[in-house]
DNA sequence: AGAAAAATGGAATAAAAATTCCATAGTATG
DNA sequence: CATACTATGGAATTTTTATTCCATTTTTCT
């Protein structure tokens, strides 16, 4: 039980966590991860419940708190319920409070960009075209190997779908760019390219799309606008509008579209292999 | 005891008892009135506390929940809870439902989606402390070099903020694992690095910050939780909760934060600069 | 591989909290 | 001013929740 002085503030709750979850047994570390990831509940609920959560006995959750440096679970609780703070105006009132703390604090932008995200999702929903997310849906299930191509601010999209299609065991490939190679040749019979660009539209990933699209591949594309240059490979054109907060975007529409995508053709995939 | 439909949110709660607190008698008066000054309290009290907050008697705060409408303060209290941690709806069950009824086409997974990074947006509101994103800012907009780390999940966040200094003639490096080269001797005397990692955190992330933190670098944080294994480079840490859908999720908070702090970061070094 | 130590699960117990009940005080009504 | 009705305080009871204890399993060290 390592020292006696309990965590009067969360500050000094979470620093001794991170501190000590390192060095404990399976099930106390089962108790630490929970509580990391909802401190915030604790404060309303009962060891049966938090231990359930954490899948873990009572009496675990139990010795838990006491390695924390508290008695037992109702003095650690006393200090999230002193420490509790109402945060639960509604969603407008909050954002409010973000935007009134000055114009170009920090806090504002904040404000602004998570609206901006609230509205481009909102409009995704009616804007992308289904059935067209459809048919790009069954031709990547299909296709042995998935090519994905994004440059500057079309990258960080491109890489969470390649994480995803790795995460799901499809066989996909990043044209990142590293070192200029320009490894178009990977491009093979029934490959499906995945094209993502935004006004100014990046040449590398018009190319590489136009080149597939030569070879007889399908290419799927996303991008701003159905009419800009991806109009000329035949593409499956997925358009997305994103909010702009100044010059910049927060891409939450775009990424939510990808990783929809993304999991649908896992989805599709694992459905074809059940099937033979 | 009028009617019997008990209030299931903070509106109604409210709205009943603005109605019948006028046509109470004393001592239930002097409950509504300590409960409409409290309402914070009532999740995090007993009732003893609160009778003794209002000055009556515990029973008497007890036909107070009853008049409310509730059939107990038990029962009043869990109304409580429930609204403080509004549940996140289970997408894992909700895909399996979904699968199930044979309806896992692209487009209700990516309504899915679209409602996971609402929700986490909305919240990222609330969750999110200022004071560290000012501080995280400040810090970030005197460093000669900023040294930008996220792997795989954590990537597209991490180069995405690289894009965005960049495109602001900030000097930024994404550190991001190409050739395993392992470029920490870049990091310099008074550069600042972000370090952006979620649960399961990735090793070379962790790594980069205290190796850095060692140094005497300063390094700002992006992660889930406040008490992870960042912890212990004293980071300034910038915590996202973000909804999962089954084991993916759509980014839009910590991407919606990342691009408030770098425009942030690139607002702050014009004043400084324009002070000059 | 075997002994010692640590960790775990689950039931038993203790503590705390909610709820009810009733005797009494207060108030309105005829 | 008596009577019926309502409100109140406080103790008794029930329910829920926290905590402890110990037999069993798992891990560690020799």
């Amino acid at each position: 039980m390592s020292d006696q002085t309990a965590p009067v503030s969360l500050e000094e709750f979470n620093h001794r966590l991170a501190e000590i979850s390192e060095t404990m047994p399976k099930r106390l570390r089962q108790c630490a991860e929970y509580v990391a990831q909802n401190t915030d509940r604790i404060a309303v609920s009962t060891v049966a419940e938090l231990s359930a959560g954490a899948g873990v006995q009572p009496s675990a959750f139990m010795r838990f708190c006491q390695l924390m440096g508290f008695t037992g679970f109702s003095e650690m609780q006393k200090m999230f319920r002193e420490t509790y703070a109402q945060k639960w105006p509604d969603y407008t009132t909050r954002l409010e409070n973000l935007r009134a703390t000055g114009d170009d604090s920090p806090s504002a932008l904040l404000a602004e960009f998570v609206e901006a995200g609230r509205l481009s999702l909102e409009n995704l929903a009616s804007t992308v075209d289904l059935e067209t997310l459809e048919k790009a849906v069954d031709v990547l299930a299909s296709a042995p190997m998935i090519h994905v191509v994004g440059f500057r601010r079309a990258f960080p999209v491109a890489s969470y779908l390649s994480y995803a299609f790795e995460k799901m065991n499809i066989a996909a490939v990043l044209h990142d760019g590293v070192g200029n190679l320009n490894p178009r040749h990977a491009i093979r019979e029934g490959d499906v390219v995945i094209a993502i660009t935004f006004a100014p539209y990046s040449q590398e990933t018009i190319d590489l799309a136009a080149y597939a699209h030569d070879l007889g591949n399908k290419v799927v594309a996303i991008s701003d606008a159905p009419s800009g240059p991806m109009r000329k490979t035949d593409a499956l054109m997925l358009a997305v509008s994103e909010v702009d907060v100044g010059a910049f975007r927060a891409l939450s529409a775009t990424i939510s579209l990808a990783i929809a995508l993304a999991v649908s053709v896992g989805a599709k995939r694992d459905k074809l292999s059940d099937g033979k």
